[in-house]
DNA sequence: GCGACAG
DNA sequence: ATCTTGTCGC
């Protein structure tokens, strides 16, 4: 399995938790280390609520180029950290943790739902969780947390950088025609440019990328006490 | 002080 | 994130 660094800091406060951040930020790695030939394996992961403070972490894997389902992995636990913009890897962090324990899937490439380095101190979901795990990830939000872009031509693939402080931070990709962009940022352990590339490859006719997209539909089989117990692999 | 503000 | 059906438009 995949193991993290350390165990995800719990019990922490608002000034410890932007403390950690400033922190961490100085560890982001941006060289991929793969060939992208070598890319078999990718996954998408997404939080959902089942109740107020009862969150759920899915963990989908894909096989690539199919981008056929090879394991889904899922934990509920309860969130001990409020919603505040910029710390929201101390609310969910705990549980896409949990996640990772059952994951037995090795992917080469993760997806998250929220920020990578386009945040305030650089250390958003997706780049947070790529340091503890030292993996690589990419941050695809459906919306703007900071910076400033212009909208992007409507055509499928256009795509704006997003400016912060004068330095370019991701991307407002436009994922499909005539719709909102997406906001692409690198995780960890990859750049801009192939962190767009990379979600333009696992995106189909909708708007949100397919690994967050698929995970992010398991939560509400979950939800729904639909989940299959049928063992993938 | 005012407004912005991932999920 | 979540509460929620149909409906307007490319």
């Amino acid at each position: 399995m995949i193991q993290p660094k350390h165990f995800f800091p719990f019990d922490v406060n608002t000034r410890e938790a932007v403390r950690i951040q400033k922190d961490l930020t100085q560890q982001v790695s941006f060289s991929f280390p793969f060939h992208p030939q070598e890319i078999h394996c990718l996954a998408g992961v997404d939080v959902s609520y089942l109740k107020k403070n009862l969150a759920c972490a899915v963990i989908v894997a894909f096989s690539y180029p199919e981008l056929q389902v090879i394991e889904a992995v899922h934990s509920i636990k309860k969130v001990q950290f409020p919603y505040i913009p910029g710390l929201l890897s101390f609310r969910e962090g705990p549980v896409v943790a949990s996640s990772f324990q059952l994951l037995k899937s090795i992917p080469q490439i993760f997806f998250f739902d929220g920020q990578g380095i386009a945040h305030p101190r650089g250390v958003g979901l997706a780049t947070h969780m790529g340091i503890l795990y030292n993996i690589v990830s990419i941050g695809v939000a459906k919306s703007l947390l900071v910076g400033q872009y212009v909208e992007p031509r409507s055509r499928k693939g256009e795509y704006s950088w997003i400016f912060y402080h004068d330095q370019i931070i991701g991307a407002a990709l436009r994922s499909r025609k005539e719709v909102k962009p997406i906001f692409v940022s690198p995780g960890h352990r990859i750049d801009l440019q192939n962190s767009i590339e990379w979600t333009l490859k696992v995106t189909g006719k909708y708007r949100i990328p397919e690994p967050t997209r698929i995970a992010h539909l398991y939560a509400d089989k979950i939800k729904r006490n639909e989940v299959e117990f049928r063992e993938y692999q």
